[in-house]
DNA sequence: GCCGTTTTCGGCCCGACTGTTTTCAGTCG
């Protein structure tokens, strides 16, 4: 059976292929096969199963599109795909993912110069025949250089892992906040909306009066590597690690809609202008105005655009047309969860397992200021070989933690388990059983088959001792990929197991994936959102996993630590107390 | 290629910057 994810990765390459034989990438139908890709991701159930009728229900998936699906399944191909693969060979396509190379430009080297590879263009470049070209001169030869010598091949598919471009925008902003006549400077499109991987970075200002400063203080940052573009609104550069900031310049006035229009996503924005046009209005990233009379309808929050188009305010964290919008028409969007709403955080190490920083008395402390109502002490069991404690550590923690009672805030003594290969778990039941708290995670054994990955979790969520599983694929955004498994099981073991799903804030990590995270929606899945934090500062790295629940569409009472005391250790025991 | 209480044909979001042009096409987001 063909997955969805190989479907919609087939679709996403006709809809790549599409854009070079229509000359755009804008093209009707190359936007009709990247919707119809998207519409494949979100479904639940695969794709290549379900009927004619009910694949064309769809939005974005019409009568062709579901044959094809069905030629995939039936053949192993889709036979359009295989003739325009032949017309455009991957070296070529390769060729279109430098920077500034556009499907007309790269046709156009193709038939005046036969070039079809980077090579070929490299060569023309350096014979200085490319300027020869009608529409093209030295100017573009010199870009086309720079740009592969600066990105490399597929320069416009780099994405940078959002902690190093989370870092990279804190600084952008507080040097561009200090420009004077600035009275915002924030980060938008991908970053805001916390996607995992961060293409370009966007950044808007508002500022009144004089422009040229902020644009002038913001291509000569210490960091900028180089100008690509620089104009009164709008300018870009590269930094030293490589990556694409554009800087957007605008009025105070426009900040909300300036807002919307460089958060994204492109598709979000699409629907939006639409409902926009619907009305005879015009949406652009100045504001919301009357088509004909040009009269500003909405412009200074976003809360005001999306009223004016009858929506509520959506939390840019959603805002990628899965269905978002019909819900906020409907003013039926989920209650999402906020990090005031967390009572306690339930993953937390200190300096008696090795790779924690933080004093026993200096964590419990610093959750205490949180105003935390509880508070899980984590560190790593004995199977870690590197950092977890012995029987005697832990019972010695035990007894140093019960010193620290006294206070409003209950703290329950837990450990950070080790999932085995066949999902058991550190220590004996009866030793397990004196913990208050359990969490256990995947330290080892990354790269086993995906059935016999989800065989290990599913055991160890029904293991008495194991109220939550840690960062469930064990992931790091752009370093490790995180184990496979199958997420429709997992998930279902999760909701009948009463285990709880971690999601993980570290920016490092946010695991589990949004993507799992949405696909829980329909399911009766717990959660807790827990910093893993080895270190009291890092306890506010709620920040950033609530946020990335939000991305999964993850309701506030779904998150086991946002639940009353009481209520919580009731669910604690209850899951504690069962059996296998 | 998709879609439809104006439609089964004719629409399909909007604008900035650059380079190459002498008013606009290409690329990008």
């Amino acid at each position: 059976m063909v997955s969805n994810s190989e479907i919609s990765s087939r679709l996403l390459e006709l809809a790549g292929l599409t854009a070079l034989a229509d000359g755009s990438t804008n093209s009707f139908r190359a936007r009709a096969y990247q919707a119809a890709a998207r519409a494949v991701e979100e479904l639940a159930e695969p794709a290549s199963q379900m009927s004619q009728t009910a694949l064309t229900a769809l939005r974005g998936i019409g009568k062709s599109t579901a044959a094809k699906i069905f030629e995939l399944e039936g053949t192993g191909r889709i036979e359009k795909l295989e003739k325009l693969r032949r017309e455009f060979p991957p070296d070529f396509v390769e060729m279109t993912r430098v920077p500034g190379l556009g499907p007309k430009k790269a046709l156009l080297l193709r038939d005046r110069l036969g070039a079809t590879s980077v090579d070929d263009l490299k060569r023309a470049i350096a014979a200085e025949t490319l300027r020869d070209v009608p529409g093209l001169g030295p100017k573009t030869e010199q870009n086309l250089f720079r740009a592969i010598e600066r990105l490399g091949i597929g320069g416009k598919e780099r994405r940078t892992p959002i902690i190093d471009a989370m870092r990279l925008a804190h600084e952008i902003t507080a040097a561009l906040s200090e420009v004077e006549g600035v009275e915002r400077a924030e980060h938008m499109g991908s970053l805001r909306r916390f996607r995992d991987t961060i293409g370009d970075l966007g950044v808007i200002v508002a500022a009144s009066g004089e422009h040229q400063a902020v644009a002038d203080r913001f291509v000569s940052l210490p960091l900028v590597e180089e100008t690509v573009a620089f104009g009164a609104r709008k300018s870009v550069v590269l930094v030293t690690s490589g990556m694409q900031v554009d800087l957007r310049i605008v009025e105070p006035a426009q900040f909300g809609a300036a807002a919307l229009y460089f958060t994204g996503s492109k598709a979000h924005n699409i629907r939006l202008r639409q409902l926009a046009a619907d009305c005879g209005w015009l949406l652009n990233e100045y504001g919301l105005m009357d088509a004909g009379t040009q009269g500003v309808i909405a412009a200074v929050t976003e809360e005001d655009v999306y009223a004016a188009l009858g929506l509520d305010w959506i939390s840019p964290e959603i805002r990628e047309d899965w269905g978002e919008i019909e819900a906020a028409a409907a003013g039926a969007l989920p209650e999402l969860i906020q990090e005031d709403h967390l009572r306690g955080d339930l993953h937390v190490h200190t300096d008696w397992s090795g790779d924690g920083r933080g004093t026993l008395t200096a964590t419990v402390a610093a959750a205490q200021e949180r105003g935390y109502e509880y508070l899980a002490i984590t560190d790593h069991a004995e199977d870690l070989a590197i950092n977890g404690l012995s029987r005697e550590r832990m019972l010695e923690q035990r007894e140093a933690l019960a010193g620290l009672e006294g206070s409003m805030m209950t703290v329950l003594h837990g450990a950070e388990l080790n999932i085995g290969r066949k999902g058991t778990v550190d220590y004996d039941p009866g030793f397990l059983a004196g913990f208050g708290w359990g969490v256990a995670s995947v330290h080892s054994l990354f790269d086993m088959p995906a059935a016999a990955q989800t065989e290990r979790l599913i055991t160890a969520m029904f293991d008495p001792a194991v109220n939550a599983i840690g960062h469930l694929s064990g992931r790091r955004i752009g370093r490790r990929p995180g184990i496979e498994f199958d997420v429709d099981a997992v998930l279902t073991a999760a909701a009948e197991s009463r285990c709880a799903i971690e999601i993980n804030c570290h920016l490092d990590r946010l695991d589990a994936t949004a993507e799992v995270l949405r696909l829980a929606r329909d399911r009766d899945v717990l959660f807790t959102i827990a910093t893993d934090a080895h270190d009291a500062r890092e306890l506010a790295n709620t920040r950033w996993g609530t946020r990335h629940a939000r991305r999964g569409w993850v309701e506030r009472d779904r998150v086991v630590n946002t639940w009353p005391k009481r209520r919580f250790l009731e669910w604690v025991e209850e899951k504690r107390g069962s059996k296998r």
